[in-house]
DNA sequence: CAGGAACTTCCGCAATGTGGAAGTTGATGT
DNA sequence: ACATCAACTTCCACATTGCGGAAGTTCCTG
């Protein structure tokens, strides 16, 4: 092990390797989900900076451990059973998710695109929720539980803008590695982090497939200390430049009326430290 | 590690074993939210046979990478948020849950009490889903989620005694020094099997709190490969002899019910191999 | 405030996990 | 159909990671 540090997590050098690697596996399964190709061997091998020997024996604990599951045909892993089980059990910190339920139905409502609720989780953007529109063609490139790295699409952008700029910096450097499989580059994402500082909002249009674009706002100082964002994706002619202000302005409105909720309803529940 | 052999896992002994202990200290901390008590260190450390230090340094691992929470006031820990994530992204094998929805309603309409859908996993009861009945004083011993040795409460009976005989006997004999912290013994539960067999659905008193009390159902030969039991929890009182017999008709009308509507959509989801 | 239990830290030893290299399988192109 | 190549899997000698007994600390409980 004399590899570069960077690598890996790159922090907390002491104790547990073989599980902190079992992790960062499991969340490179569950981010492989979101680009169409299923997570192979190989690609979680580099993606974790594992060779491929230690990638392939770590991973036949998880699967026998039923954390994994293995598609026979494609050889593709993806997230097992028990993960499935742990979920229903693990209930979340603050539930992010209902609190933003009815902002979403509005929002999908309103635009007729498909709306999307994003949240920070480390160093990913991790979808939490969606809703669909009534328009025919709908947009729906990423599913709920998707997780792909903070930068990589509006929401995911959108949420790592509203960082405090030393925290986003350093989410963008350990990054780095990973923003080329989605046809980005660390400098690109910073720029775009600018862009949407200065905007107010993010907008995107997908990288791998110029198909969708999505228009995206941070909410306020986070839900309950998580760090959100509520989006738009459509295919991309239903975003002009017009409509993508409307959508915007939006998103700005409902993002106002969901902080308002959140502090009403502040006392509720109070945050847990770390 | 001169321990003796059986307080493992048993089987499969080759490689990960950091992961699997891991693992196991999980659906430990999983199965410990069902009896009141959090989990704490050292009851963690005695399920799994670790020695406290061990299962101190795993657990802090697991900590740092989310996939517990600690109450900083209980120092309990419990399941954490990124189990929550991953669980939002792994699709289950077969979606017993909403296959049984519809069965619960009425089953929880009719019989004016809670009724609960329980699977297995691995050595495990889950507690799947479940309805509140109608009826003012709710029997509520266990959340969706819940996980504890098959054989521990009516469900998990159900669905012990539903296993091949082999299987079975199998389980027990790994649930054997879990049975204690429930009240049990191994061979009571082998007892309770024989008699579920015979009378055809599993009967069953809380142990520790002998308050409630539980009458199951399995489903035929499961669903989609998943052995299951429906069951209705209700107070002591309201489940006397006659009831209970009652009770346990509409159950297995419901299974019945339920089994032919899974033939009747048999194609739809082939199951995967293993 | 003393006693005890649960939790945390320390450190030398060795079992577990590592990864280069070789072997196997399966896909792709001619 | 066959050759070529890439992706996956297995093997094995080595040393890093992880282990757990013992000692220290914190937090209850009487």
């Amino acid at each position: 092990m004399v590899e570069d540090a960077g690598t890996e997590v790159a922090v907390g050098r002491d104790g547990g390797q073989a599980i902190r690697r079992a992790v960062a596996l499991l969340r490179e399964v569950s981010a492989s989900k979101a680009k169409g190709l299923g997570a192979k061997l190989s690609g979680l091998a580099e993606a974790t900076g594992l060779t491929q020997p230690t990638a392939h024996r770590l991973l036949a604990v998880l699967l026998k451990e039923g954390l994994l599951e293995r598609d026979s045909a494609s050889r593709a892993y993806r997230l097992g059973p028990l993960l499935y089980e742990f979920g229903l059990a693990a209930a979340p910190r603050v539930d992010v998710r209902r609190m933003c339920g009815p902002t979403l139905d509005r929002i999908a409502a309103e635009a007729g695109d498909t709306a999307y609720l994003n949240s920070r989780s480390g160093t990913d953007a991790l979808c939490l929720d969606r809703r669909e529109g009534s328009f025919e063609i709908r947009a729906l490139p990423v599913e709920v539980g998707n997780r792909r790295p903070l930068g990589v699409g509006a929401g995911a952008l959108a949420v790592l803008a509203s960082l405090p700029p030393g925290e986003a910096d350093l989410v963008v450097a350990a990054n780095e590695g990973r923003y080329r499989r989605h046809g980005l580059i660390a400098d690109k994402v910073r720029t775009a982090i600018e862009a949407t500082r200065a905007r107010g909002f993010a907008v995107t249009t997908g990288r791998i497939v110029a198909r969708y674009r999505g228009v995206a706002v941070a909410v306020g100082n986070g839900v309950g200390g998580v760090p959100v964002a509520l989006s738009v994706i459509a295919i991309a002619e239903r975003l002009d430049v017009r409509r993508i202000e409307a959508v915007a302005a939006l998103l700005r409105r409902e993002e106002a009326a969901l902080r308002a909720a959140i502090s009403g309803s502040l006392t509720t529940h109070k945050g847990r430290a770390a």
